[in-house]
DNA sequence: CCCGTAATATTCGGCGTGGAGTAATCGGTG
DNA sequence: CACCGATTACTCCACGCCGAATATTACGGG
């Protein structure tokens, strides 16, 4: 049961606009800042088109040779790719899955560290949300700019409302843990 | 370079409180519903163990055996552990690191779908979202009864926000759709 | 025209994960 | 007291991922 991965999705994306070889792949991704999204990396990109082509997702169509370089085989998106394509953005859209950040885990486990150290590395936690939030709403300033389409800058806008959320909960969480509001377990023994 | 994973980090901090022997982790992980957090396999544990026994953070204390039962190897946190452990924990609470979810790679491709079948898919996950928002709430409210500290419910409070953030963004992107507020690209060719 | 560096294009090996499988023993039922 | 299912306890293998390595060609400077 192969399952078709984040990356496999970017592929058979890709893919349903034209066809492309596992390199043009890869540069367009990282020309369209994909790889923010996504986690790209050659190795993981050229197995994957192998692991899709097997399964028949997308088919080779013949190898081209632009001037002297190693040929390239060309890949295009069959029409069980198109079907795997959208039914995979179709449950991810619909179902909530738990991916297990590390984030909380850590939280779970801070109780094994002394209350002011966590409200410092809380802080620190703070001010590089900052910067990724000004970061993030500058990009999507120009992209507007640009008059990108808002239904392309769905995913920085969501991800944007879960930073925010983020900073807002921890500015809370640092007031408590500073004010000892919260206690603290074991607050002696550290 | 062999990094702790997040179940390494549980293992860490189960060895933290005494030793004991991979199975018993399992156990003890299962019982306090730590497998919310972190994904708990058999085989990823005693994989786990046996990788931080290689690279000195755990060391066996030797085999004990209950009843005609298969011995047990009962593992003890080293020096080495316990500064591995604390420094994980430092390392995840300062510093945000992207883990690339899937939920944003969808809403970027949910453009090949018709508008309406994504505000069918959106409601449906929001429908899922509330049922987990009042899951969650009632455990909080029993553990809140049973005077559980709060220092110990950081994580699922957190997790609480974020939920609650994504339903409200869903929300209003719905409405957005539903009125046609949002231009939908390719709006004829689907 | 030669050299080094960047870009092109891909392969390979090892790591962590997860699911399935195994095997023995305990506990309860008829 | 024989049987059967649950529990205990662990092993193994295949999969996907990632970093490193590789090999070739284009390009710019001296």
């Amino acid at each position: 049961m192969t399952t078709v991965t984040p990356l496999g999705i970017s592929v058979l994306a890709l893919l349903a606009e034209r066809p492309m070889h596992p390199y043009e792949m890869y540069r367009l991704l990282l020309e369209r800042h994909e790889d923010r999204r996504v986690k790209v990396r050659p190795g993981s990109l050229y197995h994957t088109v192998a692991r899709m082509a097997e399964i028949g997702l997308v088919e080779a169509t013949g190898t081209d040779r632009d001037g002297g370089r190693p040929e390239r085989t060309t890949y295009q998106i069959t029409d069980a790719g198109h079907q795997a394509l959208t039914d995979r953005i179709r449950a991810l859209l619909a179902t909530p899955e738990y991916e297990y950040p590390q984030f909380p885990v850590a939280l779970g486990e801070a109780h094994n560290l002394p209350r002011h150290e966590v409200v410092e590395l809380l802080t620190a936690r703070v001010r590089r949300i900052e910067g990724e939030l000004t970061e993030s709403a500058s990009l999507l300033r120009t992209a507007a700019d640009r008059k990108v389409e808002e239904a392309y800058l769905l995913a920085a806008r969501y991800l944007q409302a879960q930073l925010t959320t983020e900073l807002t909960w921890l500015t809370d969480l640092i007031g408590r843990l500073e004010r000892k509001e919260l206690r603290w377990p074991n607050e002696d023994a550290l």
